[in-house]
RNA sequence: GGGCGCAUAGCUCAGCGGUAGAGCACUACCUUGACAUGGUAGGGGUCACAGGUUCAAUCCCUGUUGCGCCCA
């Protein structure tokens, strides 16, 4: 016996399990079955689970499950990765608390805790996966630290630096300070911050001054030309003159170049080119020096600069510079600026809004640094991405990502892969004390190179660097499935069928993804990437830590249960749209798995039980054949929206099937049959057990937890998740049932509006009596009598004979007048006054309908089924209306 | 500055060249034998604005406004 209400807690635990361990999630890879395979796109190994990855991976699973249902082979391939950056900043901070530093433990042994810590607190986020209900092949979990994915690494990289596509080069990067190493590109936040524009006077030659304008004055350290545009003509004597720079006294150009804005500031910029990405790209042009003035925790560095140190009296002071050396950008600007201002050197100070590059994560202020670092020939390898795009062997869905992907491929920068940290896969290169590099798989490769060319004798130290984490997660794909060496899962799985993830990692991820993997095994990773939209909270707020505004997957789960948040998910996943989520909506959703509780309750209780002799296709009952069609059609469509990725037409058309025809009507419709202990009463009693059958499958991919206990309470015979997604039955003749139950409904719709527009008393029975009723009408309106008299309140139902009583109320159905003989207990006045509204709402889409007719273009021109069917509108509310006219005249006799 | 998206009922969103929908909220009534996490009925929309195309525009095109996002 089912309990009074479903309790997700536990049945979520026992059942997943029991799925687990009884491999229920597992691929096989050599069964049979057409491969839909899918990678999780793999979270941070430091990561807890946000409603993203609930988002993410409630649609994977949607789809992975309806697949395994559909008889596919389907592999749901998990892991995650391992987050260089911030797992050495979670283990940095643990030891911090114990006092030691990374630096006094050393590398090796540094490595070795962050393991102990990956072992004892990663991977946080596979346990909570599970508490969604996200079924991935466990069994196959990867980590992009595993000794495979290693080597998948080195390969790649040694091949790719033999065809040239990796290289080092020296060129400037977006430095951390904090954590001293280079970041990506897209790792830098660009922050809206306040601050100030300084324009500084720097003396030139012959008397003359120039004023630059600043947001950044102590970069004037390394300042080695001012740049003016060519056609500026205020400055156009100044070009080719030398300026001094105040402070430093280095002499420096004035330069024209037309990177230079005349309307920004005083149109004159100095160029500082090892501290500034356009100013580098200026240097370059003019072959200028690269002065580096910052060391890599943002400090005074006086080792390129000290040595051209001059002192100019009021302008410059070599000691004055030399007491900077050691202090942090921020504080040496302070005393810059107040040394300027002093000198009478600055000319004034702006407020000014600029943009200030932050680290994503620890959010220190990036440095463009200038370094000798490992790059990726990415302009290379996204050529044949791009192609893939755009001949269709990728698609992006929706189609418009296509342009964002295209955007930013189109413009590829050459790809920074070294980070300075000890967490990562270690670069494996290994350098001569001379600094010759030599890239192999291992050292002894490397070293069997060295020997070559050096002999026997040479020492060789690798790379202190190690690879940028999406390096690893590139090669995602097909390093999970066991690449380099070519596996049963790499010929089965490859290209994996569908890619779903937020629009956020596109660049980082996706793309190099489609680089890697066209590069590597010669075909895209993946078919189709679903790009989903972002979680935000009720008022549509983006969630975040600092606005307190973020809700934690996990605390739903346990307040509304796995399915409530799944469903409120998918129901709210149109195409590519944010989605806005609050525990109201989920709350909401559970009502729905709480009304599929009750009706397998009030299923159970009427001794609806699985039947194995029963076959849809001879039920011959109306009710019965109405309620299968309905059943394949909500099937149908629950299909095709899973297939077209609509998650919210799939949720929609449950709900509409569930709800509003098998609750609201084929069950109360049953409710008389199921009482009795016929025949017919055995087959609606089967065909409710079947299409119960066909609803938890129907569901099971997106709400499995209640689905499944359902499944096993009713003693189904087979496993709800195997592979048998429900079959439409066969087009039997469903006859009239359709239209029967149909015009049975409307009937009781009728009824039940006019009494309540009437205020009768529900407790109040009456009879129903149809005029002008044809023969079909009539049969129906007996056959249905003790539905329509306990749905709608009816006492009794059958032809008028003889004259209606007066106090009626009337509506039309059809061809028929309902009259509804309400002594004392209706207002005619109101009743006439219903009736006219009726009339005139009629008369007004009449009115509509013939000034469409009556217009020769129209029926000239659209299509002829348009007309036709306009003709029978008209004719219908004509009709309609001929007999509310009579209805409404009958009672205004008197 | 460049690009993209959105604007439909009080709210959240579907829809779409011909008849505007759902859920929630709201109002009234109902403890009818699965369910008050429920049932029944009802009110509520110049589909942002202005032009254009068309026999016909919420839908297609152009522009405007407002909001959001991405890139520089």
């Amino acid at each position: 016996m089912l309990d009074k209400s479903f309790t997700p807690g536990a049945a979520e635990a026992d059942l997943y399990a029991r799925w687990e361990s009884g491999g229920a999630f597992k691929a096989d890879v050599s069964a049979n079955g057409h491969p839909f395979s899918v990678v999780i796109p793999p979270p941070n190994v430091t990561g807890s689970l946000h409603l993203g990855h609930a988002l993410n991976s409630t649609l994977q699973d949607i789809l992975v499950r309806w697949h395994r249902m559909a008889g596919d082979n389907v592999l749901w391939q998990p892991g995650t990765d391992h987050a260089g950056i911030a797992t050495q900043m979670v283990v940095e901070r643990a030891l911090d608390k114990e006092g030691v530093s990374r630096k006094a433990l050393g590398r090796e042994a540094f490595v070795e805790r962050v393991w102990d810590w990956k072992r004892e607190s990663g991977g946080q986020i596979t346990q909570q996966l599970r508490r969604l209900g996200a079924s991935p092949d466990w069994s196959r979990e990867r980590f992009t630290m595993d000794e495979g994915l290693s080597r998948a690494v080195r390969e790649v990289f040694v091949s790719l630096h033999r065809e040239g596509l990796i290289y080092r080069d020296r060129r400037l990067v977006n430095w951390d300070p904090a954590f001293r190493s280079a970041i990506s590109d897209l790792e830098v936040e660009n922050r809206e911050t306040r601050g100030h524009m300084w324009h500084i006077r720097y003396p030139v030659e012959g008397g003359h001054s120039i004023t630059i304008a600043t947001t950044r004055p102590e970069t004037m350290l390394g300042d080695v030309a001012i740049a003016v545009h060519p056609e500026d003509e205020r400055y156009t004597a100044l070009i080719g003159k030398f300026a001094t720079v105040p402070l430093v006294g280095r002499q420096i150009p004035i330069i024209a170049d037309s990177y230079c804005d005349p309307e920004k500031g005083t149109g004159a910029v100095k160029i500082t080119p090892a501290h500034d990405f356009n100013d580098f790209e200026v240097g370059k042009r003019h072959d200028l020096p690269q002065l580096t003035m910052l060391d890599e925790t943002a400090c005074i560095n006086l080792d390129d600069i000290g040595a051209d140190l001059r002192d100019v009296p009021g302008v410059a002071s070599q000691q004055f510079v030399e007491s900077l050396a050691g202090q942090p950008r921020d504080a040496a600007r302070k005393v810059i600026v107040a040394e300027l201002e002093t000198l009478d050197l600055l000319e004034k100070v702006e407020a000014h809004t600029l943009q200030v590059p932050h680290a994503e994560r620890g959010g220190a202020i990036v440095e463009p640094r200038l370094t000798t670092q490992w790059y990726c020939d990415a302009k290379t390898l996204a050529g044949p991405a791009i192609a893939s795009v755009e001949d269709g062997r990728v698609a992006f869905e929706p189609k418009s990502w296509e342009n964002t992907f295209f955007a930013w491929m189109r413009d590829i920068q050459p790809w920074c892969i070294s980070r300075q940290l000890w967490w990562g896969h270690r670069i494996p290169a290994w350098y001569t004390p001379d600094g010759t590099v030599f890239v192999a798989h291992d050292e002894d490769g490397a070293l069997e190179q060295a020997r070559a060319q050096f002999g026997d004798d040479v020492t060789l130290t690798q790379d202190a660097d190690v690879l940028d984490t999406w390096f690893s997660s590139a090669l995602w794909p097909f390093s999970t499935l066991g690449w380099p060496d070519s596996t049963a899962e790499l010929s089965r799985y490859y290209p994996t069928s569908i890619l779903v993830t937020g629009f956020d990692i596109i660049f980082f991820w996706v793309a190099r993804m489609m680089m890697m993997g066209l590069h590597f095994m010669g075909d895209v990773p993946f078919r189709t990437v679903l790009v989903h939209g972002l979680v935000r909270d009720e008022r549509g707020q983006k969630m975040s830590k600092s606005k307190g505004n973020g809700l934690d997957p996990i605390d739903l789960i346990e307040e509304y249960g796995a399915d409530a948040l799944r469903l409120t998910i998918c129901a709210a996943t149109g195409p590519g749209r944010d989605i806005k989520l609050g525990p109201k909506r989920v709350e909401e959703h559970r009502a729905f798995v709480t009304k599929l509780w009750n009706a397998a309750r009030f299923c159970e209780m009427n001794n609806v039980r699985p039947s194995s002799s029963f076959s849809p296709d001879a039920v011959t009952s109306t009710l019965g054949r109405w309620i299968l069609e309905e059943a394949a059609q909500a099937v149908a469509e629950a299909e095709r929206a899973i297939a077209a990725h609509r998650f919210d037409e799939y949720a929609s058309c449950c709900y509409r099937f569930v709800w509003s025809r098998f609750c609201d009507w084929f069950l109360e419709f049953a409710k008389p049959v199921l009482s009795a202990e016929d025949a017919e009463a055995q087959e609606i009693r089967d065909v409710a057990a079947h299409v119960f059958a066909v609803i938890l499958r129907l569901m099971h991919p997106v709400i499995p937890f209640v689905t499944a206990t359902l499944w096993e309470s009713f003693g189904y015979s087979d496993a709800i998740d195997g592979p048998k997604w429900p079959s439409l039955p066969q087009k039997t003749e469903v006859g009239d049932a359709g239209a029967e139950l149909d015009w049975v409904i409307r009937l009781i719709g009728e009824v039940r509006a006019v009494r309540s527009e009437m205020n009768v008393p529900p407790a109040q029975k009456a009879p129903v009596w149809l005029r002008d009723a044809n023969a079909i009408s009539l049969a129906r309106a007996t056959a249905w009598s003790e539905a329509i008299g306990r749905m709608a309140r009816v006492s009794e139902i059958g032809p008028l004979n003889g004259a209606a009583p007066k106090a009626s109320a009337q509506a039309v159905l059809d061809e028929a007048t309902l009259v509804l003989p309400l002594e004392g207990l209706i207002d005619l006045a109101a009743e006439r006054a219903r009736l006219e509204k009726d009339c005139a709402k009629i008369e007004g889409e009449i009115t509509k309908v013939e000034r469409k007719l009556g217009n020769a273009d129209f029926v000239a021109r659209a299509k002829p089924e348009v007309v036709e069917e306009n003709r029978e509108r008209l004719a219908s509310f004509s009709a309609d209306l001929t007999r509310l006219r009579a209805a409404l005249a009958r009672i205004t006799d008197a």
